[in-house]
DNA sequence: TAAAAATACTCCATAGGTATTTTAT
DNA sequence: ATAAAATACCTATGGAGTATTTTTA
């Protein structure tokens, strides 16, 4: 688990969408797609789920949001 | 420039201290003081000068140190 | 002369890319 | 038929280590 992929994290929990996330990390869909994947299995839980097209977070995926917001408010 | 450089900087900033940081962040210490070095170029300015045999920060140091906290506060 | 930071070098893990497939409307 | 996510594969960068040198109290 690194920074960067919590910084990716959050951008796809925000826009609840990789295409737009990666674009606007300037990196590309796979890229992006994969290291959440990777978070996933380090943490062992899914965050994200496909919701139609897109995707939303998963209850844990909210929890993690949480943790993370508390975290950086310290 | 990535977060775990900027994570890093803070850690040093803290502690003013590059062997006490790298112990505290699991990585060497040259690791450590390359990560700064490296994040300093991409800057094009000093964050620390050394202090004696510890280290402290420039102006540039402590303006970057607000310019962070500011980002992470939103 | 000791404690800490900087430099030199090497290596390999992984972040990222392109191409493609799968999924869903 | 189209839009988006997932998977496969490959490559190069840079993050990290050990060894060593430089700095300074």
């Amino acid at each position: 688990m690194n920074l960067n992929q919590l910084y990716y994290f959050q951008k796809v929990a925000v826009l609840q969408h990789y295409h737009q996330a990666a674009k606007e990390l300037n990196i590309s869909q796979p890229s992006l797609s994969r290291s959440i994947s990777n978070l996933e299995d380090e943490l062992g839980l899914k965050l994200f789920v496909k919701k139609g097209r897109n995707i939303e977070l998963t209850k844990y995926g909210h929890l993690f949001w949480s943790m993370l917001t508390a975290f950086w408010r310290k």
